[in-house]
DNA sequence: AGCACGCCGACT
DNA sequence: GTCGGCGTGCTC
């Protein structure tokens, strides 16, 4: 009998591929171990095993695998079948979602080594320079990598140089796999045995009386021991001697200290025990728990709409406690952005050790290690706090899932596949483990409440803000009657000068929002109407004060900003429209006293920056901060008494249908942060027109209003919660090609669908990277099955890839589509 | 997705 | 003449 494997390899192909292997390998594998296999002529790729079997292919002859890479499953089955749900429903293959779900350190990938062959007879004068080059770096280095064969040569291609080099039998290929996960090991170093007794102590320092670097080294290491035994990190002796490692490395090589490691964790948490069970919640809260709970009982998922500032996280904590003291793992989602020191420093108080946190600025090793540690159920990782991605851990044991933050559109991932909505991916993840799922917002999602609305989640509200603290008032300032009076400086409003002002006087902190980074978007010359343009995308070029440049925020482009026009060479360059930069310069003129500090992409790009932001803001070193709505996000200042919106209409203005509902719970969330303690907060948004709907909303704190006219627009015009939608984007760097293959794939749809298919349409920004794109829409009513629909989507698909003309053309399928 | 193979312009 | 460009087809 032979033995064979389905595995999924992390690649876009929909089916899994068969190797076979031997008996004794049939019986140790098993579903979610990887092993390393050959694909295509080179390549060896990790690939992770669905089954095992006995059934030979036909059409093919099944190769070998390469090799056996785990002891154990690193992926378990409830996980198999909660990413097959993945590919199935947001039309993407097994593969990819493999390649999203696990730590990259898991997937290793091949390496071609290039090794000399000592036996080699050959006649250097006969070759190439180039050969002899690789010849002559073999000498020196025994193993070369592809990479570093190109720079020798320099040359792209240097296939055609090894190809001769194997003819002539002068090298030997290699393809190697690394695992790329170590594990940390720290160095320490203890008295040799030779040195254990006093007196021979006592010789030792003697004999070092001539070396004092050594001598210091030698009893330093006696203080930090400090008579007990316990390790002595190299790296702390080099401190506390003052001395170098050097020194450290000739008594290690004497023998008068020895060094030793010892494997550690990198994600270690220093901070005092959690005080389990030390909070209090108030009335309110307590009232949401319980229907939380009562929804949990009639195995529902619950929508806890809480307002902001009302206590949520003590909730979450009270259900967390419950989840762990029966023994289950916590699963606690947020937004990458929301996922703040503040945050994780609240929870780490209350559940010490036991909270874990995974997100894309740890590195692959830390990654490697909180992923490790859920899979054997470590207590230190019975809770994990995390970004959407921390949903593919593998649990195994789940008894919560929080989604908080669940209106967040984050949450969606948009490119690459799979294109998931964590938070949907979630309540199914929830399903499978039988574990209850609860999500929190400010202002839920449409989507959510309406399910609420439905009967299809349960509902829990906290209508009061913690502490009674009241609501911010929040008053509109019309900056088109402004701007007529001439009331305007720069883009502050009299009104908001005067609110700023007050409160710095009351030595309040000042929060300003303006949803568009640098200087301004778009540079334009007064006298010919020129304005640069992003030489791979269709968009205006957005001038950053601060380097003088033009970029591109969509493909990163960037170039200096030239004094005169590049058309017409004039010198009357002007700016249109504003952002972050524009807001913090002008502060700078008008409030020259304030200390002024800004919170966008740019100011945050390193992986401290956001928290340095933060942190000064926190201290009270900056008075007023600006930024983009990154600053919307769960940050808790205690000392913020007004907020500002620079302007309401670029967000209110966006071509989309969910605009109004985007607007509402973003200008919420940066009221929010105004007034969290005692004292009312101020909220100042300026618009050129204060009489629309959802400003009035969000000033009245409408929630439910918003809720039933965004419905009732939506039930009119057929848009989400009423239909699904699925967006296919056609991608290809020829306009007329992608023209085409729209209108084909367009015109093929509307033959099944009717009048359910919207589009094609070039989107806003209709070329990316030199990429142009064109877009259908499919709305799928609630009778419709959408199971069937996406067959039927398949099947136009594979007609469409026969057609030799739209050859190459990219098909993307985004699945509820934000 | 990679990556090989194959065919075509522009330079050492 | 080679070098490197891209189109095409396949991967157990």
């Amino acid at each position: 009998m032979s033995y064979f494997v389905n595995v999924i390899l992390p690649i876009p192909l929909e089916k899994l591929f068969t190797y076979s292997i031997s008996k004794a390998e049939a019986q140790f594998l098993k579903p979610g171990m990887r092993v390393a296999v050959p694909f295509g002529r080179t390549k060896i790729y990790s690939a992770l095993v669905f089954e095992v079997h006995s059934t030979a292919p036909t059409v093919y002859e099944a190769k070998e695998i390469h090799q056996i890479l785990d002891e154990y499953p690193i992926v378990n089955p409830i996980q198999l079948e909660h990413w097959s749900w993945i590919a199935g429903y947001y039309m993407c293959s097994l593969g990819e979602v493999f390649r999203s779900a696990v730590p990259s350190a898991f997937l290793l990938e091949s390496e071609t080594l290039i090794i000399g062959n000592e036996r080699a007879v050959f006649d250097e004068n006969s070759l190439l320079d180039d050969d002899f080059l690789v010849v002559e770096a073999l000498q020196n280095q025994s193993v070369l990598k592809v990479q570093d064969i190109s720079a020798i040569v320099d040359k792209k291609n240097v296939l055609p140089i090894l190809h001769r080099l194997l003819e002539k039998n002068i090298i030997v290929l290699k393809e190697e796999i690394y695992e790329q996960y170590r594990p940390k090991m720290v160095r320490y170093v203890r008295l040799g045995n030779d040195y254990s007794s006093e007196e021979n102590l006592a010789v030792l320092l003697d004999s070092l009386s001539r070396a004092p670097k050594q001598r210091q080294v030698v009893l330093s290491l006696f203080q930090l021991q400090g008579g007990n035994s316990k390790p002595i990190k190299v790296s702390d002796l080099e401190k506390s001697s003052s001395s170098s490692s050097a020194v450290i490395k000739v008594l290690v090589e004497k023998g008068i200290l020895e060094e030793y490691f010892i494997q550690t964790d990198r994600v270690v948490y220093e901070g005092e025990k959690g005080n389990l069970g030390a909070i209090q919640l108030n009335g309110f809260q307590e009232m949401a728990l319980k229907d939380i709970n009562h929804g949990f009982e009639e195995g529902k998922t619950v929508l806890l709409h809480g307002v902001t500032s009302s206590g949520k996280t003590e909730v979450y904590v009270k259900l967390l406690e419950a989840c762990i003291q029966s023994g289950k793992q916590g699963l606690y989602l947020l937004p990458e952005i929301a996922l703040t020191t503040q945050l994780i420093g609240r929870l780490q108080s209350y559940f010490g050790e036991k909270v874990s946190v995974y997100h894309s600025k740890y590195n692959i090793q830390e990654r490697v290690e909180v992923w490790n540690n859920v899979l054997v159920q470590k207590p230190k990782a019975q809770i994990v706090i995390g970004a959407r991605s921390a949903l593919f851990l593998p649990f195994s044991n789940l008894g919560l899932i929080i989604v908080d933050e669940e209106h967040e559109g984050s949450f969606k991932q948009y490119d690459p596949a799979p294109r998931y909505h964590a938070r949907d991916s979630a309540v199914v993840l929830g399903k499978l483990h039988q574990s209850p799922v609860v999500l929190g917002s400010a202002t839920p999602s449409i989507e959510s409440f309406y399910n609420a609305q439905t009967g299809k989640y349960g509902y829990a509200s906290i209508a009061r803000r913690y502490g009674n603290v009241l609501m911010p008032d929040i008053e509109l300032v019309d900056i088109k009657e402004q701007t007529r009076k001439k009331r305007m400086q720069g883009h502050f409003s009299e009104r908001l000068r005067e609110e700023i002002t007050e409160a710095l006087g009351n030595g309040e902190q000042v929060i300003l929002f303006q949803n568009r980074r640098g200087y301004a978007p778009i540079v334009e010359c007064t006298t010919c109407g020129h304005s640069p343009q992003c030489p791979n995308c269709d968009v205006s070029l957005t001038y950053h004060q601060f380097k003088k440049q033009l970029r591109c925020h969509y493909c990163g482009h960037q170039k200096l900003l030239q004094e005169n026009c590049e058309a017409c060479g004039s010198f009357t360059l002007d700016t249109k429209g504003f952002g972050t930069e524009q807001v913090e310069q002008e502060l700078h003129t008008l409030f020259s006293k304030a200390k002024v500090g800004r919170m966008d992409l740019d100011t945050t790009r390193k992986k401290h920056g956001y928290e340095k932001i933060i942190t000064a803001f926190e201290q009270q070193e900056l008075d007023i901060l600006v930024g983009t709505q990154m600053l919307t996000k769960g940050l808790d200042f205690r000392n913020v008494g007004l907020v500002g919106i620079m302007n309401a209409d670029s967000l209110l203005n966006f071509p989309d249908f969910r605009a109004h509902e985007r607007s509402f719970q973003l200008l919420t969330q940066v009221a929010g942060r105004a007034g969290r303690t005692e004292k009312r907060g101020k909220v100042l948004i300026q618009t050129y027109n204060p009489y629309h709907q959802i400003l009035k909303q969000v000033s009245t704190n409408d929630y439910e209003g918003m809720f039933r006219e965004q419905l009732y627009e939506r039930e009119q015009y057929h848009y989400p919660p009423v239909v699904k939608i699925i967006k296919i984007t056609l991608k290809h760097k020829d306009f007329n090609k992608v023209n085409d293959a729209a209108t084909w794939f367009g015109q093929s749809m509307r033959g099944y669908f009717k009048d359910n298919v919207l589009g094609p349409e070039f989107p806003p920004v209709s070329r990316i990277r030199n990429q142009y794109l064109k877009n259908i829409l499919l709305k799928i009513p609630s009778n419709q099955s959408l199971i069937k629909t996406k067959n039927c989507i398949g099947k136009i698909e594979r007609s469409f890839n026969a057609i030799s003309q739209y050859k190459g053309v990219r098909l993307i399928y985004n699945v509820d589509y934000i």
